[in-house]
DNA sequence: ACATTGTTTGGCAATATTGCCAAATGAGGA
DNA sequence: TCCTCATTTGGCAATATTGCCAAACAATGT
């Protein structure tokens, strides 16, 4: 395998890595993934969790989706998301201790 | 403590927590990120890596030491960025089962 | 003082993200 | 079928991010 197609492969990667990251990278979407630690959580209160229009936490909730770490399922007229991936939730200690070392 | 104080004290907390997600949320940044677990690197290094204009990956470095993520230490002429707490290496074996898990 | 090397900053155009509103869809009940 | 409830989709304006170029800065050597 050439140097060149070694880089390929390690953006590839990292392209994956970022879409990942960047579905957690926002406060509304924080707010969510923690949420769902407790448990699956309808729409509806997720959309009070948050506080924005409950188009705006519907599409959240796809960016979240779309990168895999929720899954969803209909049951009647609700749907009801559950995290896919529990270790998320570990990172956050991490979080913290970057920034308790920033000040 | 009111409700509404929890509120707040969550969404400041979620807030800074978002600052930091975003940092790592950027193709560019994870690879410096992961360069950075194998030692100290002179902006000159990352920019090898990156292939990208100095410039741009020099902004790239305030946002990741602005969010506590890395430091840096000038030397001479160069200066030598050092990840801050190695945790966050840990998270991309999570990432990496977030991924498999959308297939 | 001047030149050189390594890095950051300012400015700008291109692109992406966010959040609201209105309209569409899906499921269940009358 | 029609109505209602829960959610998603489309469209749009406001805002944020990205990456390049040129200029500024900082340290060292001549």
């Amino acid at each position: 395998m050439t140097k060149n197609t070694e880089k390929l492969v390690t953006q590839g990667c990292v392209h994956e890595r970022a879409k990942v990251m960047k579905a957690m990278a926002h406060p509304s979407r924080l707010m969510i993934i923690d949420e769902l630690g407790h448990g699956e959580r309808c729409v509806c209160d997720l959309q009070e969790l948050v506080g924005h229009d409950m188009s705006t936490v519907s599409k959240h909730l796809k960016v979240l989706k779309d990168s895999g770490i929720v899954k969803d399922e209909r049951r009647g007229k609700q749907i009801f998301y559950t995290l896919r991936v529990p270790c998320i939730l570990k990172f956050f200690h991490c979080i913290e201790s970057v920034i308790d070392a920033r000040k």
